[in-house]
DNA sequence: TCTGGGGTCCTAGGACCC
DNA sequence: TCTGGGGTCCTAGGACCC
């Protein structure tokens, strides 16, 4: 049996852990730049506020009903839900992390009949050590789990379903559109075919399914059948792409600031190349104006560079980028957003052919590379920077809402009794 | 005024090889 | 002059997830 455990509206949460004043209030957190909701607490959800309400639509509101804003801490949530992992991973020996909120265990080793008490365990634990509000479904494969976790919060926060036992009965009240891996083009797709449930999804022929949902939708249908197709990913595969992206406060225009950006975020993507041990061989570095605004005269472009041998070294990244920007850059256009990708991703230990013309990284940059992590990872990010990432940088995002990083910076550490 | 960010997988079709 | 069969690799587009 699979179990499902994932956080209640995860965001709020988190900020509700060291803000107990947010208890029983409506909490919503916004995305980066302050743009839109994406996440609620129960209390804003019952206000219905929608998923990506726009903040400058809805603040009145926000005002009038006493809504708790939050900008977006990531820092915060990427500690908490650590701290949860830490808690789920005494329970069982097998974990899958599958999102920032949300992990699959096996429960092999726990009997069937002890697996609804053994899931009000989990809950109750992870509330105690982290406080964090949990859900659990369990069932025999994933997808059934998903559905479960779907349903636990009418069931006292843990809901089983056991593999002969009233499973066609459930299916037969969820909708097919809540399925995990039926997004919404499929949806539409199936209910026009008269599939509107779960169970009927299930009854569809496999042909048929495999045909217009591909092989990938095929296995979900195996799956809600309780026949598992999805096996745990206990080690999290090396990414194939790292991408740094950003919507900016206000509009740049002037090459320079471009230039920043894009040499911040190449910084920030090389911390995540080096955190999985990899080399890049490809870097794209993409700029767009604002396409949401009529009437502005748009542009939007990428290039491309590509490294004759794989490089995890900052200062090759950044120069390679603002070659990139440099061909595509055109003065007088508003540019609203920024990026950079880094693709043709080489394992470190895979090592990589050699090349007559070019050298590997000099070991003396590869410890600097190191000793800059250590320093950014112990006092935060942007502790030591290259100079071609600017000083002041006032294209930074806003985050006007902004709580404290409670758990990984020593002078944000929450003070009692002051 | 203003609309997030970061990923994965599958399929079809074209170019090319022998 | 026309014909066959079996492949690989790459890219774009479309679906999905959180």
């Amino acid at each position: 049996m699979y179990a499902l455990v994932d956080c209640n509206n995860f965001y709020a949460s988190c900020e509700r852990v060291f803000q107990p004043r947010l208890m029983g209030r409506p909490v919503v957190v916004l995305s980066n730049n302050d743009g839109c909701v994406i996440a609620r607490s129960q209390e804003a959800k019952d206000l219905d506020i929608p998923m990506g309400a726009h903040y400058h639509t809805w603040e009145a509101a926000f005002r009038r009903n006493n809504v708790i804003v939050c900008s977006s801490n990531y820092p915060l949530y990427g500690d908490m839900s650590a701290r949860v992992m830490t808690v789920l991973k005494e329970f069982s020996p097998h974990v899958e992390v599958y999102s920032i909120d949300e992990s699959f265990l096996s429960l092999h080793h726990v009997p069937v009949a002890d697996l609804l008490r053994y899931g009000q365990r989990m809950r109750q634990t992870v509330a105690k050590h982290v406080g964090m509000p949990v859900g659990a479904g369990i069932a025999a494969t994933k997808t059934l789990a998903k559905v479960a976790s779907k349903l636990s919060k009418q069931h006292n926060g843990v809901c089983v379903l056991h593999p002969q036992a009233k499973a066609e009965e459930v299916l037969a009240t969820f909708p097919v559109s809540k399925v995990w891996g039926i997004g919404g083009r499929y949806a539409r797709f199936l209910q026009g075919h008269e599939i509107s449930t779960a169970l009927d999804l299930c009854h569809a022929k496999d042909s048929w399914i495999q045909q217009h949902l591909s092989i990938v939708g095929l296995r979900t249908v195996m799956e809600l059948r309780g026949t598992p197709c999805l096996s745990l990913e206990e080690v999290a595969p090396r990414k194939q792409v790292i991408a740094v992206s950003r919507t900016f406060r206000n509009a740049v225009k002037d090459y320079t600031a471009l230039s920043e950006a894009l040499a911040t975020y190449t910084a920030r993507a090389a911390e995540k190349l080096r955190a999985q041990q990899c080399g890049c061989t490809i870097i794209k570095v993409h700029v767009a104006t604002n396409i949401y605004q009529d009437g502005l005269s748009q542009y939007g472009n990428s290039a491309t560079v590509s490294f004759a041998l794989p490089t995890d070294y900052t200062p090759r990244l950044v120069k390679a980028a603002v070659q990139g920007l440099k061909t595509i850059y055109r003065p007088g256009y508003a540019y609203k957003i920024a990026g950079v990708y880094f693709m043709g991703l080489v394992a470190e230990e895979e090592g990589s052919q050699l090349d007559l013309f070019n050298t590997p990284t000099p070991a003396p940059s590869r410890a600097l590379m190191k000793c800059m992590d250590r320093i950014n990872g112990e006092h935060g990010r942007g502790t030591l920077k290259l100079a071609a990432e600017g000083g002041t940088q006032p294209w930074r995002m806003r985050q006007k809402h902004l709580s404290q990083r409670y758990t990984t910076r020593w002078n944000e550490v929450l003070k009692v009794g002051v």
